[in-house]
DNA sequence: CGGCATCCGGTGCGATACTG
DNA sequence: CAGTATCGCACCGGATGCCG
């Protein structure tokens, strides 16, 4: 047993637990989406994430692999080529993956209807309603 | 706007890294898991994380009221009171979390195959495969 | 090209103690 | 019961520089 999931455990059972920990990491996500189009090397993924650093990428890399859900290739070649593609755990995590993006554009996308909503109504006070719906719950007046 | 997903922003469109930034910390996952249930009173929440102290589970239960996925509502009583349910955006994780949770259970599963395999190939050496399928990817000989 | 070594700062997380 | 206050630390993520 390579590690366990995490310092508690949960028992042997907290499954959401278990694979928002494989997922753990500021960069996994975005690169296991990205290799859902298929296989590519460091620096075609480096490129699609702007802002991470090498050794960071390689770790998050690191840590997939030795969680099975990515498989990394090196080719002999002279100039070294790398190349990172699902493994057949990783591919079943598709759906996942997919839901949590599907998710994520609505949510977007609902944020930047308020955001106009609100700038529409600066615009026009005592205009049409801005309130479309359940959406902001608070200004937070902490 | 309270806090920029991350600091960089990956432009406008990152909805799996958004979305896993509401579900990131050590126990919003699970702490959103249960509440699919219904609401939780803060203790009974807390009992059912074993591990995890007030000061930590009452950050992460602000972070995901200031997400808007959570509502938390506090009864003026004698004892105190303080119910947490998910918030409509909240329940429109469900099929989200269910799918991490799907997920993990394969995954689990997958992995308790494993080690019983392996456990069984122990007590007999060169018995039946114990390779049901592709599971194991390596066993790291780092 | 794709790494690894080293150093460093922010902060997420935890233990403990105290309050309304 | 539910929460703040204080303190401490490990660790993740980032910057820089060198190597096969």
């Amino acid at each position: 047993m390579p590690k366990p999931f995490r310092t508690y455990d949960c028992g042997p059972g907290c499954p959401v637990e278990a694979t928002l920990d494989l997922i753990d990491g500021k960069w996994k996500g975005v690169v296991l989406y990205h290799l859902l189009d298929g296989c590519l090397r460091f620096n075609a993924l480096r490129r699609k994430l702007p802002g991470v650093t090498q050794r960071v990428l390689t770790r998050q890399l690191r840590e997939l692999e030795e969680s099975g859900l990515i498989v990394r290739t090196v080719y002999a070649e002279v100039p070294p080529r790398v190349e990172y593609r699902l493994s057949a755990r990783g591919e079943s995590l598709r759906p996942v993956i997919l839901a949590l993006k599907a998710w994520g554009d609505a949510y977007l996308a609902e944020r930047a209807a308020v955001s106009e909503a609100s700038a529409a109504a600066a615009r026009a006070p005592s205009g049409p309603s801005t309130d479309t719906g359940p959406l902001v719950s608070e200004p937070a007046p902490r």
